[in-house]
DNA sequence: GTGGTCTAGACCACT
DNA sequence: GTGGTCTAGACCACT
Protein backbone atom coordinates (compact mmCIF):
# COMPACT_ATOMS: atom_id res chain seq x y z
CA UNK A 1 0.00 0.00 0.00
CA UNK A 2 1.55 3.12 -1.30
CA UNK A 3 -0.41 6.70 -0.37
CA UNK A 4 0.65 9.39 -1.95
CA UNK A 5 -0.38 12.59 0.77
CA UNK A 6 -1.84 15.61 -0.63
CA UNK A 7 -0.12 19.14 -0.13
CA UNK A 8 -2.66 20.63 0.57
CA UNK A 9 -4.55 19.12 3.36
CA UNK A 10 -2.98 18.17 6.55
CA UNK A 11 -1.36 14.60 6.43
CA UNK A 12 -3.28 13.53 9.58
CA UNK A 13 -6.42 14.40 8.14
CA UNK A 14 -6.00 12.73 5.02
CA UNK A 15 -4.99 9.71 7.29
CA UNK A 16 -8.42 9.97 8.81
CA UNK A 17 -10.00 10.39 5.52
CA UNK A 18 -8.05 6.83 4.62
CA UNK A 19 -9.45 5.37 7.39
CA UNK A 20 -13.30 6.59 7.42
CA UNK A 21 -13.20 5.60 3.43
CA UNK A 22 -11.96 1.75 4.87
CA UNK A 23 -14.64 1.55 7.33
CA UNK A 24 -17.39 3.08 5.33
CA UNK A 25 -16.86 1.10 2.42
CA UNK A 26 -16.96 -2.37 4.81
CA UNK A 27 -12.81 -2.73 4.58
CA UNK A 28 -12.83 -2.35 8.17
CA UNK A 29 -15.52 -3.40 10.74
CA UNK A 30 -17.02 -2.16 14.16
CA UNK A 31 -14.42 -3.91 16.58
CA UNK A 32 -11.93 -4.21 14.28
CA UNK A 33 -8.51 -3.29 15.27
CA UNK A 34 -6.38 -0.54 13.47
CA UNK A 35 -2.89 -1.16 13.22
CA UNK A 36 -0.57 0.40 16.12
CA UNK A 37 0.24 4.02 15.94
CA UNK A 38 3.90 3.09 15.11
CA UNK A 39 3.53 0.40 12.49
CA UNK A 40 1.20 2.72 10.53
CA UNK A 41 3.76 5.19 10.78
CA UNK A 42 6.07 2.41 9.21
CA UNK A 43 3.46 1.88 6.68
CA UNK A 44 2.58 4.98 5.37
CA UNK A 45 6.36 6.52 5.75
CA UNK A 46 4.94 9.59 8.50
CA UNK A 47 6.47 10.06 11.98
CA UNK A 48 4.45 8.66 15.14
CA UNK A 49 3.19 11.74 16.26
CA UNK A 50 0.73 12.31 12.73
CA UNK A 51 -0.48 9.08 13.22
CA UNK A 52 -1.37 9.78 17.01
CA UNK A 53 -2.92 12.38 16.05
CA UNK A 54 -5.24 11.24 13.46
CA UNK A 55 -5.90 8.70 15.53
CA UNK A 56 -6.67 10.72 18.55
CA UNK A 57 -8.86 13.18 16.19
CA UNK A 58 -10.73 9.68 14.91
CA UNK A 59 -11.85 9.59 18.68
CA UNK A 60 -12.90 12.52 19.75
CA UNK A 61 -15.34 11.71 16.63
CA UNK A 62 -16.37 8.78 18.27
CA UNK A 63 -15.25 6.93 14.78
CA UNK A 64 -12.65 4.89 16.52
CA UNK A 65 -12.21 3.78 21.03
CA UNK A 66 -9.09 3.00 22.43
CA UNK A 67 -8.30 0.67 25.25
CA UNK A 68 -4.85 1.49 26.76
CA UNK A 69 -2.29 -1.03 26.26
CA UNK A 70 -4.28 -2.88 23.68
CA UNK A 71 -4.95 -0.31 20.67
CA UNK A 72 -7.29 1.64 18.74
CA UNK A 73 -10.53 0.05 17.72
CA UNK A 74 -13.07 0.93 15.21
CA UNK A 75 -16.22 2.16 16.82
CA UNK A 76 -19.30 -0.45 17.05
CA UNK A 77 -22.53 1.71 16.94
CA UNK A 78 -23.46 1.52 13.72
CA UNK A 79 -25.37 4.33 13.56
CA UNK A 80 -21.76 6.00 14.04
CA UNK A 81 -20.59 4.34 10.80
CA UNK A 82 -23.82 5.13 8.68
CA UNK A 83 -24.15 8.24 9.79
CA UNK A 84 -20.29 8.74 8.57
CA UNK A 85 -21.14 7.14 5.46
CA UNK A 86 -23.99 9.37 4.71
CA UNK A 87 -21.57 12.38 5.75
CA UNK A 88 -18.99 11.17 3.22
CA UNK A 89 -21.68 10.58 0.77
CA UNK A 90 -23.64 14.05 0.85
CA UNK A 91 -19.89 15.60 0.03
CA UNK A 92 -19.43 13.58 -2.90
CA UNK A 93 -22.81 14.45 -4.25
CA UNK A 94 -22.76 18.28 -2.97
CA UNK A 95 -19.14 18.32 -5.18
CA UNK A 96 -21.11 16.58 -8.52
CA UNK A 97 -24.34 18.88 -8.12
CA UNK A 98 -22.22 21.87 -8.06
CA UNK A 99 -19.33 21.05 -10.65
CA UNK A 100 -22.33 20.05 -12.87
CA UNK A 101 -24.39 23.74 -12.23
CA UNK A 102 -21.50 25.40 -12.46
CA UNK A 103 -20.65 23.96 -15.98
CA UNK A 104 -24.55 24.92 -16.85
CA UNK A 105 -26.57 21.81 -16.35
CA UNK A 106 -30.37 21.82 -14.93
CA UNK A 107 -31.43 19.29 -12.69
CA UNK A 108 -33.56 17.74 -14.71
CA UNK A 109 -30.38 17.32 -17.22
CA UNK A 110 -28.00 15.98 -14.72
CA UNK A 111 -30.51 13.10 -13.47
CA UNK A 112 -30.81 12.29 -17.02
CA UNK A 113 -27.29 12.05 -17.57
CA UNK A 114 -27.09 9.88 -14.50
CA UNK A 115 -29.68 7.81 -14.99
CA UNK A 116 -28.30 7.05 -18.67
CA UNK A 117 -24.91 6.52 -17.69
CA UNK A 118 -26.06 3.77 -14.15
CA UNK A 119 -28.47 2.08 -16.61
CA UNK A 120 -26.73 2.09 -20.26
CA UNK A 121 -22.78 2.66 -19.20
CA UNK A 122 -23.82 5.81 -21.34
CA UNK A 123 -24.19 9.69 -20.37
CA UNK A 124 -26.03 10.36 -23.10
CA UNK A 125 -25.53 13.99 -23.49
CA UNK A 126 -27.63 14.49 -26.56
CA UNK A 127 -28.67 18.22 -26.80
CA UNK A 128 -26.69 19.38 -24.32
CA UNK B 1 -11.51 37.92 -8.74
CA UNK B 2 -8.89 36.49 -6.36
CA UNK B 3 -7.70 32.73 -7.84
CA UNK B 4 -5.68 30.55 -5.77
CA UNK B 5 -3.36 28.52 -7.73
CA UNK B 6 -2.86 24.91 -7.19
CA UNK B 7 0.72 23.81 -6.83
CA UNK B 8 0.45 20.43 -7.55
CA UNK B 9 -0.31 21.50 -11.26
CA UNK B 10 1.24 23.94 -13.63
CA UNK B 11 -0.64 27.28 -13.38
CA UNK B 12 -1.20 27.36 -17.46
CA UNK B 13 -2.94 24.54 -17.41
CA UNK B 14 -5.06 25.95 -14.06
CA UNK B 15 -5.34 29.06 -16.46
CA UNK B 16 -6.50 27.07 -19.22
CA UNK B 17 -9.30 25.33 -17.06
CA UNK B 18 -10.32 29.04 -15.49
CA UNK B 19 -10.82 30.00 -18.95
CA UNK B 20 -12.75 26.31 -20.56
CA UNK B 21 -15.36 27.16 -17.45
CA UNK B 22 -16.10 30.25 -18.50
CA UNK B 23 -16.44 29.25 -21.76
CA UNK B 24 -18.99 25.81 -20.80
CA UNK B 25 -20.75 27.94 -18.38
CA UNK B 26 -21.95 30.89 -20.88
CA UNK B 27 -19.86 33.59 -19.18
CA UNK B 28 -17.87 33.78 -22.25
CA UNK B 29 -19.39 33.05 -25.68
CA UNK B 30 -18.57 32.52 -29.34
CA UNK B 31 -16.22 35.03 -30.90
CA UNK B 32 -16.41 36.90 -27.33
CA UNK B 33 -12.41 39.05 -26.77
CA UNK B 34 -9.81 37.69 -23.70
CA UNK B 35 -8.42 40.02 -22.20
CA UNK B 36 -5.21 40.78 -23.36
CA UNK B 37 -2.22 38.46 -22.35
CA UNK B 38 -0.82 41.65 -20.40
CA UNK B 39 -4.30 42.62 -18.84
CA UNK B 40 -4.92 39.37 -17.44
CA UNK B 41 -1.73 38.47 -16.06
CA UNK B 42 -2.31 41.14 -13.95
CA UNK B 43 -5.72 40.41 -13.01
CA UNK B 44 -4.08 36.43 -12.10
CA UNK B 45 -0.82 38.21 -10.59
CA UNK B 46 0.91 35.92 -12.50
CA UNK B 47 3.71 36.51 -15.28
CA UNK B 48 2.89 36.92 -18.72
CA UNK B 49 4.49 34.53 -19.90
CA UNK B 50 2.58 32.02 -18.24
CA UNK B 51 -0.53 33.36 -19.65
CA UNK B 52 1.24 33.74 -22.79
CA UNK B 53 1.96 29.56 -22.79
CA UNK B 54 -2.22 28.96 -21.95
CA UNK B 55 -3.24 31.18 -24.48
CA UNK B 56 -0.89 29.26 -27.12
CA UNK B 57 -2.12 25.70 -26.04
CA UNK B 58 -6.15 27.01 -26.01
CA UNK B 59 -5.66 27.99 -29.79
CA UNK B 60 -3.92 24.72 -30.05
CA UNK B 61 -6.81 22.83 -28.94
CA UNK B 62 -9.25 25.35 -31.31
CA UNK B 63 -10.92 26.49 -28.14
CA UNK B 64 -9.40 30.26 -29.31
CA UNK B 65 -8.21 32.02 -31.92
CA UNK B 66 -5.89 34.77 -32.65
CA UNK B 67 -6.25 37.63 -35.14
CA UNK B 68 -3.06 39.66 -35.68
CA UNK B 69 -3.40 43.28 -34.22
CA UNK B 70 -6.62 42.25 -32.51
CA UNK B 71 -7.09 39.61 -29.76
CA UNK B 72 -7.74 36.25 -28.47
CA UNK B 73 -11.02 35.13 -29.46
CA UNK B 74 -13.43 32.17 -28.11
CA UNK B 75 -13.83 30.26 -30.82
CA UNK B 76 -17.00 29.98 -32.79
CA UNK B 77 -17.44 26.40 -33.17
CA UNK B 78 -20.29 25.46 -31.38
CA UNK B 79 -19.58 21.69 -31.60
CA UNK B 80 -16.02 22.53 -30.65
CA UNK B 81 -17.87 24.23 -26.91
CA UNK B 82 -20.75 21.69 -26.65
CA UNK B 83 -17.53 18.89 -27.13
CA UNK B 84 -15.76 20.98 -24.37
CA UNK B 85 -18.96 20.81 -21.86
CA UNK B 86 -19.40 17.33 -22.86
CA UNK B 87 -15.47 16.54 -21.46
CA UNK B 88 -15.17 18.29 -18.21
CA UNK B 89 -19.19 16.90 -17.62
CA UNK B 90 -17.80 13.63 -18.03
CA UNK B 91 -14.95 14.43 -15.56
CA UNK B 92 -17.29 15.46 -12.87
CA UNK B 93 -19.36 12.65 -13.52
CA UNK B 94 -16.70 9.91 -13.53
CA UNK B 95 -15.25 11.41 -10.12
CA UNK B 96 -18.71 11.41 -8.55
CA UNK B 97 -19.86 7.54 -9.23
CA UNK B 98 -16.27 6.35 -8.81
CA UNK B 99 -16.77 8.05 -5.27
CA UNK B 100 -20.02 7.24 -4.34
CA UNK B 101 -19.00 3.30 -5.74
CA UNK B 102 -16.20 3.68 -3.26
CA UNK B 103 -18.06 4.04 -0.34
CA UNK B 104 -20.11 1.13 -1.62
CA UNK B 105 -23.23 2.43 -3.26
CA UNK B 106 -24.49 0.78 -6.18
CA UNK B 107 -25.77 2.06 -9.68
CA UNK B 108 -29.45 1.92 -8.60
CA UNK B 109 -29.06 3.67 -5.34
CA UNK B 110 -26.92 6.28 -6.25
CA UNK B 111 -29.29 6.82 -9.22
CA UNK B 112 -32.20 6.95 -6.46
CA UNK B 113 -30.01 9.70 -4.59
CA UNK B 114 -29.59 11.98 -7.35
CA UNK B 115 -33.30 11.63 -7.85
CA UNK B 116 -34.79 12.19 -4.72
CA UNK B 117 -31.76 15.21 -4.46
CA UNK B 118 -32.72 16.89 -7.33
CA UNK B 119 -36.46 16.54 -7.12
CA UNK B 120 -36.81 17.46 -3.72
CA UNK B 121 -33.56 18.53 -2.19
CA UNK B 122 -32.95 15.47 0.04
CA UNK B 123 -31.10 12.89 -0.92
CA UNK B 124 -33.27 10.38 1.32
CA UNK B 125 -30.70 8.16 2.68
CA UNK B 126 -33.13 5.70 4.20
CA UNK B 127 -31.87 2.09 4.36
CA UNK B 128 -27.87 2.90 3.05
CA UNK C 1 3.37 34.60 37.24
CA UNK C 2 5.34 31.88 38.41
CA UNK C 3 3.02 28.02 37.77
CA UNK C 4 4.06 25.03 38.91
CA UNK C 5 2.60 21.94 37.22
CA UNK C 6 1.16 19.10 38.75
CA UNK C 7 2.36 15.50 37.54
CA UNK C 8 -1.17 13.91 37.36
CA UNK C 9 -2.30 15.74 34.59
CA UNK C 10 -1.39 16.61 31.15
CA UNK C 11 -0.09 20.49 31.12
CA UNK C 12 -1.86 21.72 28.20
CA UNK C 13 -4.99 20.19 30.52
CA UNK C 14 -3.78 22.35 33.05
CA UNK C 15 -2.98 25.28 30.90
CA UNK C 16 -6.57 25.22 29.46
CA UNK C 17 -7.98 25.39 33.25
CA UNK C 18 -5.74 28.10 34.12
CA UNK C 19 -6.85 30.61 30.80
CA UNK C 20 -10.84 29.03 31.82
CA UNK C 21 -10.38 30.47 35.39
CA UNK C 22 -9.22 33.78 33.92
CA UNK C 23 -11.98 34.06 31.68
CA UNK C 24 -14.29 32.88 34.48
CA UNK C 25 -13.21 35.16 37.02
CA UNK C 26 -13.31 38.11 34.96
CA UNK C 27 -9.56 38.68 34.28
CA UNK C 28 -9.94 37.98 31.19
CA UNK C 29 -13.02 39.29 28.99
CA UNK C 30 -14.73 38.38 25.55
CA UNK C 31 -12.15 39.66 22.38
CA UNK C 32 -9.22 39.69 24.89
CA UNK C 33 -6.12 38.86 22.66
CA UNK C 34 -4.13 35.61 24.85
CA UNK C 35 -0.72 36.06 24.71
CA UNK C 36 0.71 34.75 21.35
CA UNK C 37 1.80 30.64 21.32
CA UNK C 38 5.67 31.61 21.51
CA UNK C 39 4.92 33.98 24.44
CA UNK C 40 2.84 31.89 26.85
CA UNK C 41 5.42 28.99 26.07
CA UNK C 42 8.09 31.27 27.55
CA UNK C 43 6.38 32.51 30.42
CA UNK C 44 5.46 28.66 31.38
CA UNK C 45 8.50 27.71 30.29
CA UNK C 46 6.85 25.14 28.39
CA UNK C 47 7.19 23.80 24.66
CA UNK C 48 5.38 26.24 22.06
CA UNK C 49 4.13 22.89 20.92
CA UNK C 50 2.48 22.12 24.62
CA UNK C 51 0.77 25.42 24.28
CA UNK C 52 -0.50 25.29 20.97
CA UNK C 53 -2.12 21.91 22.23
CA UNK C 54 -3.92 23.80 25.02
CA UNK C 55 -5.42 26.59 22.22
CA UNK C 56 -6.54 24.35 19.55
CA UNK C 57 -8.52 21.95 22.40
CA UNK C 58 -9.73 25.63 23.65
CA UNK C 59 -10.94 26.72 20.03
CA UNK C 60 -12.46 23.00 19.80
CA UNK C 61 -14.20 24.14 23.10
CA UNK C 62 -15.62 27.24 21.35
CA UNK C 63 -13.96 29.20 24.51
CA UNK C 64 -11.36 31.01 21.85
CA UNK C 65 -11.60 31.56 18.19
CA UNK C 66 -8.29 32.43 15.94
CA UNK C 67 -7.54 34.54 13.46
CA UNK C 68 -4.75 33.44 11.52
CA UNK C 69 -1.65 35.59 11.51
CA UNK C 70 -3.46 37.79 14.50
CA UNK C 71 -3.74 35.24 17.21
CA UNK C 72 -5.96 33.63 19.42
CA UNK C 73 -8.84 35.57 21.05
CA UNK C 74 -11.63 35.15 24.21
CA UNK C 75 -15.00 33.96 22.49
CA UNK C 76 -17.66 36.91 22.66
CA UNK C 77 -20.32 34.48 23.24
CA UNK C 78 -21.36 35.25 26.91
CA UNK C 79 -23.51 32.42 26.89
CA UNK C 80 -20.30 30.24 26.68
CA UNK C 81 -18.91 31.97 28.98
CA UNK C 82 -21.23 31.55 31.78
CA UNK C 83 -21.74 28.20 30.19
CA UNK C 84 -17.87 28.07 31.59
CA UNK C 85 -18.85 28.95 35.01
CA UNK C 86 -21.59 26.93 35.69
CA UNK C 87 -19.35 24.16 34.33
CA UNK C 88 -16.45 24.44 36.88
CA UNK C 89 -18.49 25.69 39.44
CA UNK C 90 -20.29 22.57 39.20
CA UNK C 91 -17.17 20.73 39.46
CA UNK C 92 -16.02 22.08 42.83
CA UNK C 93 -19.55 22.19 44.21
CA UNK C 94 -19.42 18.37 43.46
CA UNK C 95 -15.57 17.43 44.64
CA UNK C 96 -17.50 19.59 48.40
CA UNK C 97 -20.79 17.69 48.45
CA UNK C 98 -18.98 14.58 47.70
CA UNK C 99 -16.14 15.02 50.21
CA UNK C 100 -18.66 16.37 52.54
CA UNK C 101 -20.56 13.52 52.59
CA UNK C 102 -17.71 10.95 52.75
CA UNK C 103 -16.98 12.13 56.01
CA UNK C 104 -20.49 11.34 57.11
CA UNK C 105 -22.20 14.81 56.68
CA UNK C 106 -25.93 14.72 56.03
CA UNK C 107 -27.05 17.55 53.74
CA UNK C 108 -28.82 19.44 56.28
CA UNK C 109 -25.50 19.68 58.07
CA UNK C 110 -23.36 20.44 55.39
CA UNK C 111 -25.89 23.70 54.71
CA UNK C 112 -25.66 24.81 58.68
CA UNK C 113 -21.78 24.52 58.05
CA UNK C 114 -21.50 26.52 54.92
CA UNK C 115 -24.29 28.96 56.25
CA UNK C 116 -22.17 29.48 59.83
CA UNK C 117 -18.91 29.50 58.01
CA UNK C 118 -20.29 32.31 55.20
CA UNK C 119 -22.63 34.51 57.18
CA UNK C 120 -19.80 34.29 60.69
CA UNK C 121 -16.84 33.21 59.24
CA UNK C 122 -17.41 30.07 61.85
CA UNK C 123 -18.39 27.00 60.52
CA UNK C 124 -19.86 25.78 63.95
CA UNK C 125 -19.23 22.22 64.06
CA UNK C 126 -21.18 21.80 67.50
CA UNK C 127 -23.01 18.45 67.78
CA UNK C 128 -21.44 16.96 64.97
CA UNK D 1 -9.73 -2.44 47.31
CA UNK D 2 -7.84 -1.13 44.93
CA UNK D 3 -5.51 2.04 45.68
CA UNK D 4 -4.08 4.47 43.62
CA UNK D 5 -1.21 6.01 45.24
CA UNK D 6 -0.44 10.12 43.97
CA UNK D 7 3.43 10.24 43.74
CA UNK D 8 3.61 13.82 45.25
CA UNK D 9 3.14 12.56 48.43
CA UNK D 10 5.14 10.23 50.57
CA UNK D 11 2.16 6.66 50.63
CA UNK D 12 2.46 6.47 54.03
CA UNK D 13 0.92 9.91 54.56
CA UNK D 14 -1.44 8.69 52.28
CA UNK D 15 -2.24 5.25 53.87
CA UNK D 16 -2.75 7.34 57.10
CA UNK D 17 -5.20 9.10 55.47
CA UNK D 18 -7.27 6.42 53.86
CA UNK D 19 -7.46 5.24 57.33
CA UNK D 20 -8.44 9.10 59.12
CA UNK D 21 -11.22 8.42 56.72
CA UNK D 22 -12.08 5.55 57.23
CA UNK D 23 -12.74 6.19 61.18
CA UNK D 24 -14.15 9.73 60.13
CA UNK D 25 -17.23 8.12 58.35
CA UNK D 26 -17.66 5.48 60.76
CA UNK D 27 -16.36 2.50 59.14
CA UNK D 28 -13.92 2.43 61.64
CA UNK D 29 -15.24 2.99 65.38
CA UNK D 30 -13.13 3.13 68.59
CA UNK D 31 -11.71 0.06 69.27
CA UNK D 32 -11.44 -1.67 66.54
CA UNK D 33 -8.65 -3.08 65.50
CA UNK D 34 -6.64 -2.71 62.05
CA UNK D 35 -5.25 -4.90 59.82
CA UNK D 36 -1.85 -6.47 60.75
CA UNK D 37 1.14 -4.71 59.34
CA UNK D 38 1.98 -7.37 57.33
CA UNK D 39 -2.05 -7.81 56.23
CA UNK D 40 -1.72 -4.04 55.53
CA UNK D 41 1.20 -4.53 53.34
CA UNK D 42 -0.08 -7.11 51.08
CA UNK D 43 -4.05 -5.71 50.45
CA UNK D 44 -2.00 -2.54 49.66
CA UNK D 45 0.75 -3.47 47.39
CA UNK D 46 3.78 -2.02 49.24
CA UNK D 47 6.55 -2.59 51.68
CA UNK D 48 5.39 -3.30 55.26
CA UNK D 49 8.25 -0.78 56.61
CA UNK D 50 5.51 2.05 54.73
CA UNK D 51 2.65 0.72 56.49
CA UNK D 52 4.88 0.36 59.84
CA UNK D 53 5.53 4.02 59.48
CA UNK D 54 1.92 4.69 58.66
CA UNK D 55 0.87 3.15 62.39
CA UNK D 56 3.46 4.64 64.13
CA UNK D 57 2.69 7.97 63.10
CA UNK D 58 -0.69 7.55 63.99
CA UNK D 59 -0.55 6.05 66.85
CA UNK D 60 1.87 9.47 67.68
CA UNK D 61 -0.81 11.38 66.54
CA UNK D 62 -3.42 9.44 69.27
CA UNK D 63 -5.82 8.13 66.85
CA UNK D 64 -4.31 4.76 67.71
CA UNK D 65 -3.06 3.17 70.27
CA UNK D 66 -1.10 -0.41 69.97
CA UNK D 67 -1.29 -3.04 72.70
CA UNK D 68 1.87 -5.40 72.69
CA UNK D 69 1.13 -8.66 71.08
CA UNK D 70 -2.35 -7.75 70.19
CA UNK D 71 -2.00 -5.20 67.29
CA UNK D 72 -2.87 -1.62 66.89
CA UNK D 73 -6.43 0.00 67.55
CA UNK D 74 -8.39 2.67 67.01
CA UNK D 75 -8.87 5.51 70.05
CA UNK D 76 -11.52 5.13 72.33
CA UNK D 77 -11.05 8.86 73.10
CA UNK D 78 -14.74 10.22 70.79
CA UNK D 79 -12.85 14.05 71.43
CA UNK D 80 -10.27 12.85 69.47
CA UNK D 81 -12.51 11.18 66.65
CA UNK D 82 -14.75 13.96 66.47
CA UNK D 83 -11.59 16.86 66.31
CA UNK D 84 -10.48 14.64 63.58
CA UNK D 85 -13.45 14.92 61.50
CA UNK D 86 -13.36 18.04 62.05
CA UNK D 87 -9.74 18.78 60.71
CA UNK D 88 -10.88 16.94 57.74
CA UNK D 89 -13.95 18.79 56.73
CA UNK D 90 -12.76 22.20 57.36
CA UNK D 91 -10.13 21.43 55.00
CA UNK D 92 -12.93 20.29 52.27
CA UNK D 93 -15.19 23.58 53.30
CA UNK D 94 -11.93 26.01 52.92
CA UNK D 95 -11.10 24.23 49.26
CA UNK D 96 -14.75 24.54 48.56
CA UNK D 97 -14.99 28.34 49.44
CA UNK D 98 -11.72 29.40 48.04
CA UNK D 99 -12.59 27.55 44.50
CA UNK D 100 -15.75 29.35 44.26
CA UNK D 101 -14.54 32.85 45.27
CA UNK D 102 -11.64 32.13 42.49
CA UNK D 103 -14.37 31.96 40.44
CA UNK D 104 -16.05 34.94 41.62
CA UNK D 105 -18.94 33.96 43.66
CA UNK D 106 -19.82 36.04 46.79
CA UNK D 107 -20.33 34.29 50.14
CA UNK D 108 -24.50 34.92 49.49
CA UNK D 109 -24.14 33.39 46.15
CA UNK D 110 -22.52 30.39 47.76
CA UNK D 111 -24.85 30.10 50.09
CA UNK D 112 -27.58 30.24 47.82
CA UNK D 113 -26.08 27.56 45.60
CA UNK D 114 -25.57 25.06 48.04
CA UNK D 115 -29.05 25.34 50.14
CA UNK D 116 -30.58 24.64 46.46
CA UNK D 117 -28.18 21.76 45.77
CA UNK D 118 -28.89 20.39 49.46
CA UNK D 119 -32.69 21.02 49.30
CA UNK D 120 -33.36 20.77 45.54
CA UNK D 121 -30.61 18.77 44.35
CA UNK D 122 -30.30 21.55 41.96
CA UNK D 123 -27.92 24.57 42.45
CA UNK D 124 -29.87 27.08 40.75
CA UNK D 125 -27.27 28.80 38.75
CA UNK D 126 -29.94 31.32 37.97
CA UNK D 127 -28.39 34.83 36.84
CA UNK D 128 -24.62 34.00 37.52
C1' DG E 1 4.70 38.07 14.09
C1' DT E 2 0.76 34.75 14.15
C1' DG E 3 -1.13 30.04 14.46
C1' DG E 4 -0.69 25.21 12.03
C1' DT E 5 1.76 21.09 10.81
C1' DC E 6 5.40 17.94 10.93
C1' DT E 7 9.65 15.24 12.12
C1' DA E 8 12.70 13.08 15.55
C1' DG E 9 13.09 11.18 19.63
C1' DA E 10 12.17 10.64 24.61
C1' DC E 11 9.61 8.93 28.63
C1' DC E 12 5.24 7.51 30.83
C1' DA E 13 1.24 4.33 32.38
C1' DC E 14 -1.16 0.38 31.38
C1' DT E 15 -1.81 -4.55 29.46
C1' DG F 1 3.63 -3.62 22.91
C1' DT F 2 -0.02 -0.02 23.32
C1' DG F 3 -1.56 4.81 23.26
C1' DG F 4 -0.44 9.60 25.57
C1' DT F 5 2.45 13.50 26.46
C1' DC F 6 6.27 16.37 25.89
C1' DT F 7 10.53 18.71 24.17
C1' DA F 8 13.30 20.63 20.36
C1' DG F 9 13.32 22.53 16.26
C1' DA F 10 11.82 23.17 11.43
C1' DC F 11 8.90 25.12 7.75
C1' DC F 12 4.42 26.88 6.10
C1' DA F 13 0.53 30.34 5.03
C1' DC F 14 -1.41 34.47 6.33
C1' DT F 15 -1.46 39.43 8.28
Amino acid sequence: MIIEFDEKQPIYLQIMDLIKRDIVSGKLKGGDKLPSVREMAEKLKVNPNTVQRAYQELEREKVTFTQRGMGTFITKDEGMISALKKKMAKDVLDAFINGMRELGFSGDEILHIVKNYVEKGDPDWISY
